[in-house]
DNA sequence: TTCTTATTTTACCGATCAGCTAATTAGCCA
DNA sequence: TGGCTAATTAGCTGATCGGTAAAATAAGAA
């Protein structure tokens, strides 16, 4: 599977998402991870992996703990990806704009 | 679902996003999207209705034609979802920097 | 009305998904 | 060694996925 693929799949998921949240105020290692959920361990660590082969989380060692990381260039790709339909949206804010503005103009006409 | 799990879950797969990017350049007809790929008609109309619930395509009807239209706000939701992370790739471009930096003026500080 | 074109719906298939329990691995401590 | 803690692996389930063929729907054309 190619990688925006991975990253699409992995961020799909709210409780994944929610953990990517969770890292982005530190790390933490996994039972920390796996706490705020109503789900047993072995979700949680299913769902790292998921993390981890989309390249959006990393774990160190240490002891037997397993430290996770926030890896947030696999998000920038995703940032990039996104940004190229840039115009597209702009240019829906903008045909809005121009018929608000229409709308604007009716309403001043009808008073004159 | 949420729109945002019905919205990457659109977008991890690749089908589906070329399909936007066949979008991108302009409306299209189901026949016309599914002409580029080796797949029958239902798959192809199956991937419209996906990337319909998650509001990422729009689609008009004319006599027996519909006329598939990219609809960017869904990806702006997208954008600005991942643009929140942004500190975070921020940061490790400023480690990268930071060590490059000091790669750098190990290599100057040798040449003394 | 019948024919043709455009598209969706239905029903099926094998693969993958998210969750679980139970068992296993790995490393610390006594 | 044996026990405690942290986490993963194995194996199961029911639901969803991406694909198909075949049938149904919709609307213009003959």
């Amino acid at each position: 599977m190619d990688q925006l693929s991975l990253t699409f799949h992995a961020l799909s998921d709210p409780t994944r998402r929610a953990i990517l949240m969770r890292l982005a105020s530190g790390d933490a290692t996994v039972n920390e991870l796996a706490e705020p959920f109503d789900l047993r361990l072995p979700t949680v660590s299913k769902h790292l992996k998921v993390l981890q082969e989309a390249s959006l989380v990393s774990q160190t060692r240490e002891a037997q703990r397993r430290h996770c990381h926030l890896e947030a260039k696999a998000l920038k790709e995703v940032a990039d990806w996104v940004w190229s339909y840039r115009t597209h949206w702009e240019e829906s804010f903008d045909r809005l704009n121009a018929f608000l503005g229409d709308i604007e103009a009716a309403g001043k006409a009808s008073k004159n």
